[in-house]
DNA sequence: CTGTTAGCGCCTTCAG
DNA sequence: CTGAAGGCGCTAACAG
């Protein structure tokens, strides 16, 4: 029979809560008390255990922690559909922040719209027993994101709500934006306004494109499905969309984009045709100003969704481990209208 | 004496291995050998353990076999001092991708260009036990990023070579990058041709710097310091310098701004004044063939940095789980010149 | 091929 | 106010 060794033999390992109750000649225990301020430790043993822990440069194992507590200290994932889009950077940068506020951290996944890999992180999350999760989803059917199918880790989901699960949500005013801006469109003498889309079963595609055919009937103009039946995600396919909407026999006089990347698309259709069309467009985006035509957005602060979703998911958190389960919330981020140009 | 009991009550906490293995009806070994595919299982006894697993529902919990094996199960940090930029966006999502084939996962970090915050964060990162982490540096002297000082974690610096330590690093071609441009521009015959930089105490800055009267000085042209004074971060501020530039008696006939940040700031000055001025800079960006002006730019692919990252890191880490220490290696992005306008 | 033993580092519970 | 015991879920090292 071996002697089973107590360390993992005499590597750059670092120490642990037993060297520093060894050096401070106290045991363990009391270590981990003055180490988490736990009431009931004299003044003098604590300073003795900080002293120990400094000269030592001892650091807590925050997988023993984990363990030993059932959940991790701290760590909330993050689902999103491309970190590439600056809309996507920008809301991980105020879900950083205000996770780091508190001395949380991020853990990151990307999906690129693919709701199977979508699944694959978040169970993966799950088994790492993360805190907590924010999703931005790109799968239309929620299930697999019920807390309850992920171990009782709580969900947060942004941008789009929750369908056929009950969890909290961040949501932006992706109607009532489009819709004011319309209107605008509408007010300074527009009656031919085409609407660049996204796909259809994407809820803020839908959203916005319902936007928009509230404040044309409300104005009474019909909607023409010639001016409104093209639905993309990417700067190239908006641009070709929008060069065969200026090609129509009687062109739209405005055209309402529904993200970036179908006004950058557009914009760079008009431009090279030299076309008079007026543009408007959900996101506010870099140099949005500098393109040498008037152009309308919807802008709003997308480092905000991510800080109240962090807001959601810790406050979601916490009344788990009280043990209590409120309703879920629906928070929405206000838009406002920028005039360029 | 009271019993201990096995499961902490029957709240939502997951199956856990012996969950798995009694209705398995083998031990726990089995089952843990089972899904690791462990050589040394029957196909019978494998089949009823994914039997099992699949009817329960249970993924393995990561923080207790974190413990169990002295490190993070595919846990990298990435410590970036500003998200919102699409540089590091763009890094980030590559590294995600990279590692994301390798079932490794990224934890988030924003310094917000602050050594302190950096400090903090690589801390931390070491006391969860990660695997590895990727800074890009916002301190001057790295001796806090040593593997050493960090429980034994492997590093590898991006966009910034290490000081006073010796780790791996990706780098772009700063000098070169720089050069090249700078040398296009004197080959179309400017002579007074200006620096817009960055701070001179960073590494791109002074690269980038050196790279442009590298050019100068080999074309003969003295370096006049009344062209290169400004050094400058953000859109504003290179706003601001370009303007004073352009107010010279003699103004510069060409710029060269040194990233993204100072291109748009020198683009909005020179745009503002309807200057007849060349633009050139470091770093490709959206809609930089839009603003109605020659543009050359030195691009490169920044995903390219996260992908280089992940693969010196995953190399460093198989290094160190062997036992082996090779010399730290340095790996440069190339970069090429892209003409607009 | 399968099971037993022991312990990773920490914290909850109970004794002193 | 401090210490001892024990176990969170997993797996390396030994039996059988």
């Amino acid at each position: 029979m071996t002697v089973p060794q107590r360390r993992r033999a005499a590597d750059a390992s670092r120490p642990t809560l037993r060297d520093v109750a060894q050096h401070a000649q106290v045991s363990p225990m009391t270590v981990s008390r003055a180490l988490r301020e736990d009431a009931g430790v004299s003044a003098a043993t604590r300073a003795r255990v900080l002293d120990a822990v400094a000269s030592l440069g001892y650091r807590p194992n925050e997988a023993a922690r984990s363990l030993r507590l059932g959940r991790s200290d701290g760590l909330i994932g993050l689902v999103v559909t491309n970190l590439a889009n600056p809309f996507y950077s920008q809301l991980a940068l105020g879900l950083e922040a205000a996770l780091a506020d508190k001395g949380m951290r991020v853990m990151l996944g990307n999906t690129g719209e693919d709701p199977a890999r979508e699944r694959q992180l978040v169970h993966d999350f799950a088994s790492r027993r993360l805190d907590g999760v924010v999703v931005v989803p790109a799968s239309h059917d929620h299930r697999h994101l019920a807390p309850e199918a992920l171990g009782g880790m709580p969900v947060v989901l942004a941008a789009s709500p929750p369908v056929r699960i009950e969890v909290d949500a961040v949501l932006l005013d992706d109607f009532g934006g489009t819709w004011e801006a319309t209107r605008q469109l509408i007010d300074s003498g527009h009656h031919r306004i085409a609407f660049l889309g996204l796909p259809a079963a994407t809820w803020t595609g839908s959203e916005r494109y319902r936007g928009y055919c509230a404040a044309l009937e409300e104005a009474g103009i019909p909607i023409d499905e010639r001016y409104s039946a093209y639905r993309q995600r990417d700067v190239a396919t908006a641009e070709r969309s929008t060069t065969r909407l200026l090609e129509l026999p009687q062109p739209p006089t405005a055209i309402f984009a529904a993200n970036n990347r179908n006004t950058i698309g557009a914009y760079r259709a008009i431009r090279a045709r030299g076309a008079d069309v007026t543009l408007a467009g959900f996101d506010d985006f870099e140099l949005a100003d500098l393109l040498g035509l008037p152009l309308r957005v919807v802008g709003y602060d997308p480092g905000e969704l991510g800080r109240e979703a962090a807001r959601l998911l810790i406050d979601r958190i916490a009344a788990a481990a009280r043990g209590q389960a409120s309703r879920p919330q629906r928070v929405v981020i206000p838009t406002r209208i920028v005039e360029y140009g």
